[in-house]
DNA sequence: CTGAAAGCGCTTACAG
DNA sequence: CTGAAAGCGCTTACAG
């Protein structure tokens, strides 16, 4: 251990091909070529510089070949969802998938600041990044970027793509079906549908789920959805209105998201209902502080954001390697996680 | 303009200095040093290179540089909390103060797996980070790396950090002193404290603080701090049982972050007890999600991630441009935030 | 089979 | 004041 504690970093500098080469008695061209498992050599000359390499630690020097191949080997992340809510998987699923093929990821926040967003794009550029994925918050609200002339591939996730673009977004109609479908398998038959507001095309789209499943089986919907916000607080009161009079009352609550179907139970229990016996209620997003901390326990759909984001990067990949992608939205499967306030289970 | 077409990106290559110095009619190294403002030269040639920059829109390219340069201009995050809680404004803050510098960062999710560890670990190295930040979830767990012969500085936010490390950790004990001593100063005699398990050291940090700003006040605890979980249901079992004998109950609890604060209140509702009037609660955290969702809302403290992950940058940078930076861990000062549920508040 | 040369895009002494 | 040369660490035709 020398320390020489001084500058920068700890230590002698780090060992370069030709000290490789030099250790492994051939040229810099012949030890470059046996490590990259070019070419065609003497076994036993590869062997030798391989074994060199691995004697000194040899790593090499990612940004000379970056140089030479014109190729980093690097990723942009630029997302505006500063709480990381739908941004964290996202970057969880494609620093992951990268990671598995020497790609590494820069992650950029911007907080819907454009000029945040401009200095970011330009540092990505000048970073060389082999492509970028734009994380939003919505996927009805492109990012704060002019994409004017930007030098490589590009996908979006979560967000709206622009016309030719490459998007991945969940499918919340499919993901809504999926909730209300299970409801009707477990036998209810009176679901409703309290959602978050109508600015958000998220809300249009699990409304048409909702109504397509209840379609299917022939059921009609008990009233119309209940548009509102995406807080606790809209399901708490809703949840209060939606069974205070008497008459013909839900036995199950399709919830917007989470936070939603978090308050509704709360305003159910407070009125002396059960859930799962009286009212089953199915949330989304399934986020896991919510969904475990409701009693009971809360089935949701899960947007699957992880897969999202390592898809986006594939796609990439895809197109970094010169594939064809055809350009367009690619909407993903959700997938429902069964726990116990929709009844049927245990 | 060769325009393959096929491979990679879109459109033709960048620009490079090169064109730039043809078309101001000088040599690449007069256009370097114009562009750098370096050396001595006729202002009038320097305008003419920075024009034909300009006009051409040329960028440096950052490989290139960074590899004559020996600095990349690039840090790593390294961080096992993929819920996200802890490093999503740390990861903010210092992406934000770097990106200012022309610093980028790269994102690396290793889920507490040792190999996923050492797999980006070892991408950094190859990318010729300039330095490394670890995020962890807790101040008194390491990261499940393998610090074996690190070539670059290195700073820990918000876990434990190995002798002769540097760390920026919250000021567990100075939060948990500012919340009780606000409690203290709006009157409240009888502070109870509910906090998480005793395995972590944040839990017996606010203790402590919590004791010293009784101790101040001249006030004894009302019994001892009351450990458990980090979660709802202990703060709303907790809270039930704390209220439910008769006798001297609190007039206000100290809770050690916000889930539990949230779960008492809940409790303390249901039993009719009215927050803040009866009871001031306090959180800890400031996660909005939870503090603003609270009925009052939640007075919190906050443990300022943000400011910690902007000064573990500052300082990584200082530590990489050869500045002396005095090993051992750095406790930052925490922020109350408050809201309406601890009283003498609008 | 192996190595010398040229080059990726930029910078930095060093001559002129 | 300006430019030719050498070099950062690596790779890739091209000779030998």
């Amino acid at each position: 251990m020398t320390d020489t504690g001084a500058p920068s970093a700890s230590g002698r500098a780090r060992i370069t091909i030709r000290e490789v080469a030099s250790a492994a008695g051939v040229s810099v061209a012949t030890a470059s070529k046996a490590l990259n498992e070019r070419g065609r050599m003497m076994p036993e000359t590869r062997q030798r510089v391989q074994d060199a390499a691995r004697n000194l630690g040899f790593r090499p020097n990612a940004m000379a070949k970056a140089l030479v191949h014109k190729r980093s080997f690097t990723l942009g992340l630029l997302t505006n969802d500063t709480y990381g809510r739908f941004t964290l998987p996202v970057a969880a699923g494609l620093s992951a998938a990268m990671a598995d093929r020497g790609v590494s990821v820069f992650l950029c926040a911007i907080d819907d600041d454009p000029e945040r967003a401009r200095l970011n794009l330009e540092a990505m550029e000048d970073k060389q990044v082999d492509g970028l994925v734009m994380a939003g918050k919505r996927i009805d609200r492109a990012l704060p970027i002019q994409f004017t002339a930007l030098h490589m591939p590009l996908v979006h996730v979560n967000a709206a793509c622009p016309e030719g673009g490459i998007g991945f977004v969940p499918d919340d109609e499919g993901g809504a079906h999926l909730a209300t479908a299970h409801l009707v398998a477990l036998g209810r038959r009176r679901i409703a549908h309290v959602t978050g507001p109508g600015g958000f095309a998220a809300v249009h789209l699990r409304e048409a789920g909702w109504r397509r499943a209840l379609a299917e089986a022939s059921l009609a919907p008990p009233g119309e959805a209940l548009l509102g916000e995406w807080s606790e607080r809209f399901g708490y009161e809703t949840g209060q209105r939606l069974f205070a009079a008497g008459g013909e009352q839900p036995d199950a609550v399709f919830c917007g998201n989470d936070q939603i179907a978090r308050g509704l139970i709360d305003a159910l229990t407070l009125q002396g209902l059960r859930v799962p016996e009286d009212v089953a209620v199915v949330g989304f997003d399934n986020w896991g502080l919510f969904a475990e901390a409701t009693r009971p326990p809360l089935t949701s759909v899960d947007m699957e954001f992880k897969a999202l984001g390592r898809e986006a990067g594939l796609t990439l990949l895809d197109g970094i390697d010169g594939r064809t992608v055809a350009p367009g939205i690619r909407r993903r499967p959700c997938r429902l996680v069964v726990r116990r306030s929709c009844g049927g289970e245990t």
